[in-house]
DNA sequence: AATAATATTTAGGTGAGCCTAATTTTCTAA
DNA sequence: TTAGAAAATTAGGCTCACCTAAATATTATT
């Protein structure tokens, strides 16, 4: 009843891409972001149709199956305790802490998750601002508005990362942006999707329509 | 220049032979303790040994390499780490530790034996007693006493558990010994090796010989 | 020294997860 | 509606780490 480390990755991406994008997951779509050839997720799909982990429909794409869906969210649970712990108590930055996670989230053991959460005081989210499952696999609300959306001379609060991408994330420690951080919109250039922000009482920053749209608030 | 994880073990397994007992580290001992063919051996002792991770010698048997010792160093020092990690922050019993440990001992990240270290406060010893390396590769020195070669009348402390199966680390559980536990050896028994040993103000118990050769103290 | 036991090596094979190249199916846009 | 693009599939191979079975070496025992 053990699940290969690939099994689990490719369940996590499958549990990632259906929470991101409503419409149907495609193969080519899986292969993409596992970064593997469409015929190796052929392969990987048969098999995990075969256990019952997922379901596959040319019309519907892959689904997973109650079964499947709990082995992911299992692991996106481990991912992300593992996130706060590299950050919160081995003080690692938090563009460095998903790549050991990757690794930390395959790590097998009944018990585990349940008393890393508890040792580290039952976080609700992640140092990117993404909710932690808890062990019942209930989800608390994510953030869903996006910096771009935000009217012109309103406030809001820096509630989680879309990319979580190095280049974004040091981009932004850079800026001293990190959860919580407080912005005001004072500009929206209609030209490029450009915004103008301020930061604390009067920095101002001119951000990229990419980067508006990468930054979850309220 | 990263190993796999199964690379990994093997040196670690020969590491650990090389550490308790003195002679000459043979394929079929190696097959043993990873329990693997001695066919799997002969084929991985080949993939090392082109990596200069080891030396191989029919008379002189297996060998580590500098690097090869430092891989290993490594991995034991992690999984050591872990180990009270595990004890220490998430009250897991000695007992179960090590298997996820070893799982835990494979996470490749530059800094982070460092800073689980600090994190851990620098501890010297692991739950079961054995000396964690430190970053430079150095050894704590461990204990060499065995229980059975206490004279009858004297005192001494646990330091080590030299078999850590589940088996026997339970068994102390249930008779309240662990690291520091003072015994008093009052009797040898000549015929099969047995002792009587005094536990606390007047708790007598009578352990077998193997008992008395798998704990080590000072 | 001969036999028995153990250790080592070779040869050939397995499954997991990946690949390329070629093909077929499905979707999209002229 | 049909050509072209994109997606899915098949066929055949690869590497890693393992296996069994058979052959050869070495070590121990009588």
């Amino acid at each position: 009843m053990a699940h290969s480390l690939t099994e689990e990755n490719y369940m996590k991406a499958i549990y990632g891409l259906s929470q991101k994008s409503k419409g149907k997951i495609s193969l080519s779509a899986l292969a993409n972001t596992l970064e593997v050839n469409a015929a190796s997720v052929v392969d990987m799909i048969k098999k995990l149709t075969d256990k019952k982990l997922i379901n596959y429909d040319k019309v519907k794409g892959v689904k997973l199956t109650d079964k499947g869906s709990k082995v992911a969210i299992n692991v996106v649970r481990n991912h992300r305790l593992w996130e706060v712990f590299l950050k919160e108590k081995l003080g690692y930055s938090w563009d460095v802490v998903h790549e050991i996670a990757e690794q930390l989230e395959h790590i097998k053991h009944d018990e585990l998750a349940d008393r890393l959460d508890d040792f580290l005081g039952y976080p609700e989210y992640d140092p990117h601002g993404d909710p932690i499952p808890k062990a019942n696999g209930e989800l608390p609300k994510g953030a869903t508005t996006l910096l771009s959306e935000i009217k012109t001379g309103e406030y809001c609060k820096v509630a989680a990362v879309k990319d979580t991408s190095t280049a974004f994330l040091q981009y932004l420690e850079q800026l001293s942006v990190g959860i919580g951080t407080k912005i005001k919109v004072l500009e929206k250039i209609e030209f490029d999707g450009s915004v103008v922000i301020q930061l604390g009482k009067a920095n101002l920053k001119t951000v990229s329509r990419k980067f508006a749209e990468s930054l979850l608030v309220k």
